[in-house]
DNA sequence: TAAAAATTTGACTTGACATTCAAAAATTGA
DNA sequence: TCAATTTTTGAATGTCAAGTCAAATTTTTA
């Protein structure tokens, strides 16, 4: 990658950032190109230069986050630990991620909304290869005793669902810091598939 | 209340009606005032006879579906049951109307998106009441010997989110009937609180 | 039945915002 | 340095949908 790749790589990076934070603020249809080229100084015509619209500036901050939910969940699953405690761990940084990364998370609910067919079957694709991680999780600690779970689909997504919820209701919880509360609702998450 | 008044809050509901069906299909964003017209065999001018615009419109869908969710649970505590058994077809029925009235469920995510101020505070107000009765359930079921939670609002909310996901995933398991499915979802849902 | 009241219509206005693009500015490299 | 290339600019364009309103139609009422 020439340099000159490497800098419009960086702009790319710096783009998206901005992206988030301004769509965690006001929302995918509340945010502007404009209100996104403000934060980063610029106006809005640049944009057009690295990305073809706010559609496809908003697809691609989003595959970044679901490439590095993955990631985290690859993280964790390299460290010598039981499955039960790989499956705490996962939940809690996925709360910890998505309350950092509230915009992105949000675009998760009806991307139906906002997304192109094409665009949704590659979202779909990284979230079927995320969910399918914590089939796996609880699969091995079923098998390893610590869980009891007949319909591991609908426990997972009960589960996603009890976790993704959490960037409706943290700030009513406004004295704990994110890791606090992570743990918190993690206790009564596992619930859910434990014995 | 005389005839005139009734026949008008009777078309009020049938618009109410035809804005939910029009909304679940296409989101907030993605449906204009002409769909929800034409989905009565109106024009739009005319549902601003009736409403003083959108925001109007479906704010007062989804105040309706946030007192109808009152009443679901109202019915259910006059009944002779545990309050193990009342937390169990709370939240059933809860799942069971959440997939019903999609659309109007969907407005509670990010409801700042939308509404304004005032029509915050109010949409607050009866959500709280809402939260309350199950909190209400819940310490019952503690002091019964049911449940084992500590931190009842979190557990609440992590049961909540669980809850209200399974808009986004029911039709996955398109084999089931609603009601089958929110008893499914229902057991796992109830090990949050269990003892 | 005919005047009054309620309801509906559809063309019109308006504003917001995504997107385009030719020209200007900045950067690069020979 | 200066020509070539990349990047930025901001004004212009186009679209879409919310909201308005005077006139037409329908319903009610006396």
């Amino acid at each position: 990658m020439s340099l000159m790749e490497r800098k419009t790589a960086e702009k790319k990076n710096k783009i998206l950032n901005s992206a988030l934070i301004v769509l965690a603020e006001k929302g995918y249809h509340g945010t502007t190109m404009e209100d996104i080229a403000n934060h980063l100084l610029m106006t809005k015509g640049s944009l057009y230069y690295y990305f073809k619209g706010k559609q496809d500036l908003v697809f691609q901050s989003q595959i970044r986050i679901l490439k590095q939910s993955m990631e985290n969940v690859k993280s964790v699953n390299q460290q010598e630990l039981t499955s039960e405690e790989k499956l705490a761990s996962v939940i809690s940084k996925h709360i910890e991620y998505s309350l950092r990364e509230k915009a992105g998370f949000l675009l998760m609910v009806n991307p139906a909304e906002i997304f192109s067919e094409t665009q949704l079957t590659e979202i779909y694709h990284l979230r079927e290869a995320y969910a399918a991680c914590y089939d796996e999780l609880i699969e091995a600690g079923v098998k390893a005793g610590y869980f009891k779970v007949e319909n591991i689909p609908v426990a997972r997504n009960v589960l996603l669902g009890a976790m993704n919820w959490v960037t409706q209701w943290y700030s009513e919880e406004g004295a704990l810091s994110i890791e606090a509360f992570a743990q918190l609702v993690t206790d009564y998450t596992m619930r859910i598939v434990r014995k």
